[in-house]
DNA sequence: CCCATATCAGTAGGACTGAAATCA
DNA sequence: CTGATTTCAGTCATACTGATATGG
């Protein structure tokens, strides 16, 4: 029962369109992983970004993760319930909220990053070693250019994760 | 003013958040470009599948491109609209509905793909042609893999486009 | 008064679910 | 009657908008 499968050679001859095909699948797969979890692609990054660059004011992540300020309050206020990051308001400028990670956190996103590899590992099965390298440097280079010209006029911030 | 914008080292090691990021990025700009036509992706998959395959019962474009069966009314319904298709009920099986690229859905198609590639010189402008194609071969086989092994139990078909 | 920060309520489009209508 | 196909109405999570409150 062949029943008509195959992707249009005319997509599939864009990287566009694979680079948007598999990193919906990956996105996908990996959300899938964390609502087992009860959690978001967002909480994962936010607890990356405390971990690598320690405390943020909840306005430093927005700006470094890209995220909607409206929607990092409700990422922070779930992770601050549960225990993962704990919130306190900055002295020296109380607008502010600064954001720090809970131990209970790094425990969680080493939980997180090995999920995410293991589902890294199902996605480049196809791929040996040397090639996942490969395409990790070339996605890397890609990424860095992904600040700098967005488009002609008029996007803003490009959206993530 | 350097405001903390590098993203997390924690993520820019994963491929799989390369790949959900730059993906995400590609989308959001071809959508852009479409909606400016008033078109979205599924419309342009759809006529590229009639285009590399001829005509359609509606329910292999479902299968062929994973896109929801509810959905793929609509989207027939608005090219259909536009004079890109053109629908027919087989008479062969008179729940079918046959779908056919029409004359202006051709055209159409060309310059979308035009768009697409526009897109994807902004978005490969750091890698140089071989480089290119180097990626290009990559995504192919990764992407060849993506049918086999969704997930572990769970998943029945993942998403596009 | 004006700007920045955080928060809340509500909107828009996409993926998906469930059910109805038609026909094999 | 069962099953396949198309279609419609509605749900859900997500990105985004607008408005409000507090503070510099």
């Amino acid at each position: 029962m062949p029943s008509a499968r195959s992707t249009p050679p005319a997509l599939l001859g864009l990287s566009t369109y694979l680079l948007s095909r598999i990193g919906k699948t990956a996105r996908g797969r990996l959300t899938d992983r964390l609502a087992e979890r009860g959690l978001r692609l967002w909480d994962m990054a936010v607890l990356a970004a405390l971990s690598d660059f320690g405390p943020h004011a909840q306005r430093d992540l927005v700006v470094r993760l890209g995220v909607d300020p409206s929607d990092m309050a409700k990422v922070v206020e779930q992770l601050a319930t549960g225990g993962y990051v704990e919130r306190a308001r900055d002295p020296e400028d109380r607008r502010r909220v600064s954001v720090a990670l809970a131990p209970a956190g790094r425990d969680l996103l080493r939980e997180l990053d090995a999920e995410a590899r293991s589902v890294q590992d199902e996605l480049l099965a196809p791929l040996d070693p040397e090639e996942r390298a490969l395409l990790q440097g070339l996605l890397l280079r890609v990424h860095e250019g992904l600040q700098g010209p967005p488009d002609h006029s008029r996007r803003v911030t490009p959206q993530l994760p």
